[in-house]
DNA sequence: GCTTGACCTCAAGTTAACTTGAGATTTTAG
DNA sequence: CTAAAATCTCAAGTTAACTTGAGGTCAAGC
């Protein structure tokens, strides 16, 4: 019954990570481990699927952090079942469905803005800097749809 | 004939960003200024457009060494004009379109994918690690529909 | 049962994009 | 003309997400 764990190479290879990532991840509470007498990891498969949605959940743009309380929601004392992951995979799809509105939102308002011919910055709603929306705080304010900036930080 | 020029403190404030980067984008070439007899910074109005298109790129997560790249296409000698901002925007849009073109396939996938119910990530078509799909290098290969990944590095 | 490859820990280095601080000079308002 | 506010330079610090390296241990095959 110790067949089903696999080492930190193997995990690494089948992943296509690399050894330190793992161990970083693990660092940051997004994986874990058991370990042998020697002190060595042993990953329970389903680390391979949490592997993956790490890296897939980082090329979108969010961060660890981020990817860290979407994990946190699975189980943590049994094997994740197939609808703890399609509970996650439906929070997933509301941030992107966000983050490709923004984008949208961006795209329609640069032609609208640099692109229209008015070039005036005062008028722009892309860009809104503190003299034009100080009430609201500095910096660009409309930028995804003024609303929570979903997964990006700073 | 100076009064076209403004100081960083002024840009600073009307661009809603902080005089330390505005020094930073300098030292790495994204703007551009004139010194006073006493080196002090004065940049002429256009520089406001410059920090405003910097920030919004930011935003949809372009590097400043992407943006870098685009600003080189502005004309140095003269101020840009009208359509030296529309010929930049047009490809910005192309930019765009791309991303949110990689997001929709990224939200599609993850509904067949962790979401269907096959939970089978031998099978997924998001993730393909390096035994899945070890011929073409390792690491995500469907992430971005396998096409170049525009504006993100490493 | 031993050698060699796989692992381990911990500290320090790396890149991007800035920020912070120190110490000195310039501008500007009165 | 002078005091306060604004700038200047340069070096060092910061955060995220890892990587690299040193020095040493574990495990698997012949």
């Amino acid at each position: 019954m110790n067949e089903t764990l696999i080492s930190i190479g193997e995990l690494a290879e089948r992943a296509g990570v690399p050894h330190s990532a793992l161990r970083f991840y693990e660092a940051q509470g997004l994986l874990k481990s058991v370990r042998t007498a020697g002190g060595q990891r042993r990953y329970a498969r389903d680390m391979l699927r949490r592997v993956a949605f790490i890296r897939t959940a980082q090329n979108v743009g969010l961060s660890l952090e981020d990817i860290a309380g979407a994990l946190a929601q699975l189980p943590e004392l049994r094997t994740p079942t197939r609808s703890d992951w399609t509970r996650l995979s439906k929070r997933w799809r509301a941030v992107l469905e966000e983050r490709i509105h923004a984008l949208e939102v961006l795209r329609d308002q640069l032609d609208q803005c640099i692109g229209c011919g008015c070039l005036s910055l005062t008028a722009c709603k892309l860009y809104n800097p503190a003299d034009q929306a100080a009430a609201r705080g500095s910096g660009p304010r409309y930028l995804l749809g003024d609303t929570r900036p979903v997964g990006r930080k700073r």
